[in-house]
DNA sequence: GATGAATGAGCCTTCATTCAT
DNA sequence: TATGAATGAAGGCTCATTCAT
């Protein structure tokens, strides 16, 4: 018996990725994740129940994923400026190398595929971020502003980066990225 | 003989604008437009060519009307502060009151919609915001860093307010306002 | 403005009748529908919201067809036998000319496309008949059976008749018309 | 090694006839067959070449099975009624008890799956009881009209005591098996 | 110009059949 | 032999576009 390819699933969102990426969410076809996938269309139904589940699946697989990413390597007992720089560091760095995800993050939220529930759920992938916050607030380190003010100031800056590094071919080189984070430190800094 | 009528187009332009912030660009069918604008399929066909027509012809309706909408009130002769902050505000007033537009033409970036050509042909539209800038950077009052990052900073943040606004339903006060004026202005300021 | 085409709900009628008959229920599809009814696949579904549409539809169109047929020319005071007469020559004659739908009925009654509510409707359509055996049975006619019975062993001969004469070709004239009869006659006379 | 399991064969047919009944001809789909016998899909092609092999066979088995039970227990050299009410009373019983199988034949006879050969091969079957019927003829004890119309007769009044049997769940008491026989009876004897 | 019925290509999905295990 | 994953042709249905009125 022909076992379940388990990383034909992976296949599958990749290919997903990259069409949403090129073609945006309207433009994609089972036929085309299929055969971006090489798999045959019959296959996806295998793995997914249809289109939709396709997308949500991938949709928490996403952002599953970038909740890990966003603290690996952060510590909390560590400085509160050290602390900061790894999760602007780390979001920065997915948000441009998983560059596909973002968009496709995006796009599924204008989408009849994502609903109200899932959205909100979204938001709590933030805490350890918003404890952090706290903290530099106490310490006066930082502005005393309602954390949602701080997190869309941060979030906002680096989603920009992220697409013009992309659109615009730019080399996030250590020094851009030591530039673009002073500005941002400059911004919250008390 | 009844001319043809310019309010339609107006029309035509809402309704898209409606469908996708609620379905994306994936949901709007020429069908779904037609009812939304309370006109016959057919009738689309007398103002646009077809859907792929509609859709650039807003994307440029957009982008002309935001262009003037950025810099009016702006006076090129008042002080750097001045000017920046009346472009921001414009900018983030912008964004909120017309959110629809800017999820269109997130939407139709990604999409096969929108060429190369047209993507970039939107830079243009900030170049008097470059030309205060680099007024900015000679008088020493901001950061000596590459306008392209420095306006990647501004907009980021005001796309960050706008999303946050408009998703959580938050009322932008002025003293909102004044905060997150604050924090852009201080990431940017020597 | 073309104008809806009133006959064209006829035509699919038609062309579905003729391809259940050569193919069964399992062999049509709203391609061969279309084409058998010499529209686009897609006209269909201005007409038809869906597939099980087009045949809950048209069942009731033969169910609704048969009632009126069945009992035309019937006279409630005429005596019982030429009542009878009447009513089993209608049944036979529609069963025979409208075959297509007989064979429809059928199969979708083994069909997920017929609900029980709908099936349990169709008894009342020979309510006519049935007070008729009753005043039969009163005088002492025809046997004192349940009309469920008696009624069972009519329509049964009278299917087979039609059968019979479809599948073998069988012309059926007065004198065979009549031998039947007969033997109807005789089976329920008291 | 195992031996072709002939069992299997059976649990086939069983699950076909058990679908057909509950969604007609058109219902059924290899998987749904493998799922109702139990087996895998890739089973059912060892035991059957294809899907119209499933159904022909299952044909076949059907009209040889009722071949024999027809006339079962059937004196040649009885009197005709005792030999005609055995005959009766077989197709009776065997119409109820495999009624899954009368829906599966009548269903077959509108699909593509039969060809005109296997219908006409299915009157040879009643060909003990066309001998019957001419004895009967000759007797003088039943009318002298075409055994065709005779067995139509008949099989009429029997297909549908077996439908209204199933369809209505009424029980079939020996004193509604007497009732139908007398009204049987005495519309064929002369 | 305005309408909406008509069209048919193309999409999502199913399913008979094959094949690797 | 038995399994069920894999295949891709074909079915139901949608929708951009055309056309008759």
């Amino acid at each position: 018996m022909k076992l379940r390819d388990e990383n034909k699933t992976d296949q599958i969102f990749k290919a997903t990725l990259k069409l949403v990426k090129e073609n945006g969410l309207s433009g994609i076809t089972m036929q085309s994740v299929a055969k971006e996938a090489k798999i045959a269309t019959g296959t996806l139904y295998i793995y997914f129940k249809n289109k939709e589940s396709i997308i949500t699946s991938l949709f928490d697989h996403c952002v599953k994923n970038s909740a890990t990413i966003f603290f690996q390597h952060y510590d909390v007992s560590a400085p509160f400026k050290v602390g900061f720089h790894t999760i602007w560091s780390n979001i920065v760095q997915h948000r441009i190398s998983r560059f596909e995800e973002s968009i496709f993050i995006e796009q599924c939220f204008h989408s009849p595929y994502i609903d109200e529930e899932t959205k909100t759920t979204l938001k709590k992938m933030f805490e350890p971020l918003l404890e952090l916050l706290n903290r530099g607030k106490e310490q006066h380190i930082i502005k005393n502003i309602d954390s949602f003010w701080l997190t869309s100031f941060m979030i906002g800056t680096i989603n920009e980066i992220a697409k013009r590094v992309t659109y615009f071919n730019k080399r996030l080189t250590k020094e851009v990225l030591d530039l673009n984070f002073q500005m941002c430190w400059d911004g919250i800094k008390a």
